[in-house]
DNA sequence: TCTGGGGTCCTTGACCGT
DNA sequence: TCTGACGGTCAAGGACCC
């Protein structure tokens, strides 16, 4: 979703050249505030504030009106409220946005089977395949926008380039309604004007530490050696800004994307102390994780634990499973043993459990595969390396060790004693 | 002002086997 | 047999994105 309040807005001509693009990045205006006016017209014009109205709510999205008064999304509602009084609160409907995003989506597959949706209401498309049923990119991405408007009555923008790294930036910048066509043969003098921020990957933590070495704009990234780059922002990102920068961008349009993990966390209303709530909602998180690795057909090889204090400092545990699992209480009783390991001296003002390193569960998901014998010997050994040592000396990793085959559980279980 | 929820990727350090 | 180098894996935390 764009974060642009639709100042410094660019839009291409009509004609514009598009020699050497075939990248379209296509998003949604204000995707979930639109909704909000589409079911209600009244709300057409008006500040609209899209997210949580209990305690501890954020700004999900807010209509371009309320942008203008500094609103942005991840804002406390009541931050947003002080900035924009009069701006109206209304509350998210996601299965709404799922079913007009799925219109979106079909709007787009209906010009090119090369569709890499990268959220709820942003989408990259190939079409180079398409050019000569359809027509340019420039043409293409016009067409798209009509069809948008046409299927669901919402807007859209669009950037169309030669790489997904420009059309992205060229879509931000045009937003809101509005189509930015960057000629490959401009990609350069389009980037080196922009600021480093504007590049995909680049928060607020790397724009500060390039800002401290003096660089400001893309332009002021090409000057700056590779070394320089790599210290200020690691290896890995460094080299990454600096192909970035330059309009180096080989990553094709990905319509297959496999999820990694999955995940459930919530923020308490008021911060918890008591332990058996935790381990409460511990169990209610991991179930329905559990029941999303089963619906999708897979099995999680890790379990994480995410532990926000009221000081907002936030924790991580994680163990790998002695054999994966989509059980929920198999991930619950996981999560709680690394409850156990962290310190819990402030209360609680989010839990959140993950299941990682998916594979599929050989079942197609119709039914649950889970070798109960051996999970019942793995937990026997775990009961009694703690009536030895004691429950908190003993996690069921440190019993069986970080991975271990199947049939391998040790008669005399290793022992780590917990720092 | 007081910071959601669901993700991905990267870095760093510890540990382990070769 | 001992030791160090090295690579792979795991765990924790941080940054970033929508």
């Amino acid at each position: 979703m764009g974060r642009g309040d639709g100042s410094g807005r660019l839009v291409s001509a009509p004609d514009a050249d598009d020699t050497g693009t075939r990248i379209l990045h296509v998003d949604m205006d204000a995707f979930y505030a639109a909704v909000a006016v589409l079911d209600d017209p009244s709300l057409a014009g008006k500040p609209i504030i899209v997210g949580g109205i209990e305690r501890r709510g954020v700004v999900s999205s807010a209509s371009y009106e309320a942008r203008r008064f500094g609103v942005r999304s991840a804002m406390p509602v009541g931050r947003a409220l002080q900035l924009c009084p009069h701006a109206i609160v209304v509350p998210t409907t996601f299965e709404r946005y799922a079913e007009l995003s799925r219109r979106v989506m079909d709007v787009f597959r209906s010009v090119t089977p090369l569709v890499e949706p990268l959220s709820i209401d942003e989408a990259f498309l190939d079409v180079s395949g398409a050019r000569r049923l359809w027509g340019s990119p420039r043409q293409i991405a016009q067409l798209i926008r009509a069809r948008v408007f046409d299927e669901t009555g919402l807007t859209c923008s669009v950037g169309v380039a030669a790489t997904k790294h420009v059309a992205k930036m060229a879509s931000t910048i045009s937003k809101p309604d509005g189509l930015l066509v960057v000629a490959e043969a401009d990609t350069l003098r389009f980037l080196g004007a922009r600021p480093v921020g504007a590049l995909w990957g680049v928060g607020p933590k790397a724009t500060e530490a390039l800002l401290a070495r003096g660089i400001r704009t893309v332009a002021d990234v090409w000057d700056t050696p590779r070394s320089v780059l790599e210290r200020a922002l690691g290896p890995a990102m460094g080299e990454r800004v600096w192909h970035l920068s330059r309009g180096l961008d080989t990553r094709e349009v990905q319509t297959e994307r496999v999820e990694k993990s999955i995940s459930h966390e919530e923020t308490f209303s008021h911060d918890v102390v008591d332990t058996t709530v935790l381990r409460s909602e511990l169990r209610r998180l991991a179930d329905r994780v559990g029941a999303r690795l089963r619906a999708g057909g897979w099995e999680a090889a890790t379990v994480s634990i995410k532990v926000r204090l009221t000081d907002f400092s936030t924790y991580s545990r994680s163990q790998t499973l002695p054999l994966p699992t989509n059980v929920g209480q198999r991930i619950g009783s996981a999560a709680i043993d690394l409850l156990d390991s962290v310190d819990l001296t402030q209360a609680v003002r989010l839990i959140g459990v993950r299941a990682e390193k998916l594979r599929p569960d050989g079942t197609g998901g119709l039914t649950l595969w889970d070798d109960d014998a051996e999970w019942r010997r793995i937990d026997d050994a775990l009961d009694d390396a703690r009536a030895r040592f004691g429950r908190g000396a003993v996690t069921r990793a440190s019993v069986l060790g970080p991975r271990r085959d199947v049939g391998a559980v040790p008669t005399n279980p290793r022992v780590d004693h917990e720092r």
